[in-house]
DNA sequence: GGAATTAAGGATATATCATATCCGAAAACG
DNA sequence: CGTTTTCGGATATGATATATCCTTAATTCC
């Protein structure tokens, strides 16, 4: 059970896109270019931000991203779903149904026990990432990242920001 | 991501092998047929259960597996653990060193903040499965199963348990 | 001792998904 | 109009999950 790595790469180029000034955008090629990543395939995860409207897009040069809402009103959830998708990590297969000591056509009343428990786990792992905002985590980044790095990066970002 | 369908089988058997009595063993085979699964696959999980040492063999007729601890002594993790590894479900390839904007050969103090916070979901997870003992699982299914089925079944299961 | 049964592990095949690249269409900008 | 950009589709490749087969060694029963 991995995460795809698109997961890294949404957060950080969510990271960066919060600390863009109003109005403006930032391209694929300049987040790929800031992050070391491949530029057609990082674009995959970006689009897949801008269809669950975390991000706004423009087209035509000095298009990009720039995102949808206010950091303090995007969670880490929203972000790590857009990638990866809504589906929970255990699936049942409803194996109980194979025990030949039923009676034909019996029908269970509720989840099976096992599978309710993995899904208990899950909506604990979600909970967490629904506590973290964007903000919080642009908090974090910016007291621990040096400031000479951190005030660089967004001179770098902005002469690329469209 | 997707956990493997070797984790609901897992979870499954060892609920059967639970309610085995002292000294008994159940085969693959008997297993196998009792959930409707592919028993050579079947089997895959199981070796992962012997090799995390959660459970015990013996071979030859009236052979198979049993509980290596009583079943309060087990929790959720563990089993999940043994078929799906104990690997992080976020893996962090530390892209921000790629920031152009560092400087040559720096190096972080810290694991990325944003690698912190997935693993701290990660561990949500576990210590959800972790607090799940499998003493409890059959005290809930024991309820929940109608308790024709759940005789029936385990005297399927006795008649096969070597 | 010999036949049958079983777990363990290696080899292999197949399907699904993650990763990655490429291209054409449509929109925005100068 | 030409350039730059997002977007979606098509495609290729690699890794992993799923599944089967076969050999070996241990155990039981006759
Ligand atoms: S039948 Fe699927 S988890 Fe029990
Ligand atoms: S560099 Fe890997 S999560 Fe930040």
């Amino acid at each position: 059970m991995i995460l795809k790595s698109q997961v890294e790469w949404a957060l950080h180029c969510c990271a960066i896109l919060a600390g863009l000034p109003e109005g403006r955008y930032l391209s694929t090629k300049a987040l790929a270019e800031l992050h070391g990543l491949p530029k057609e395939y990082l674009s995959k995860a970006l689009q897949s931000l801008s269809q669950a409207s975390l991000v706004e897009t423009t087209l035509g040069p000095s298009g990009g991203y720039r995102l949808a809402k206010p950091p303090s009103d995007i969670n880490f959830l929203e972000i790590v779903e857009a990638v990866e998708g809504k589906a929970r990590s255990f699936t049942c297969t409803n194996i109980r149904a194979n025990n030949p000591c039923r009676p034909e056509g019996y029908c269970d009343s509720k989840p099976c026990a096992v599978a309710r428990i993995m899904w208990e786990a899950d909506e604990a792992w979600r909970d967490t990432l629904r506590r973290v905002r964007l903000s919080d985590l642009v908090g974090t980044l910016s007291e621990e990242v040096p400031s000479d790095i951190w005030r660089s990066t967004f001179e770098w970002v902005l002469k690329r920001a469209g």
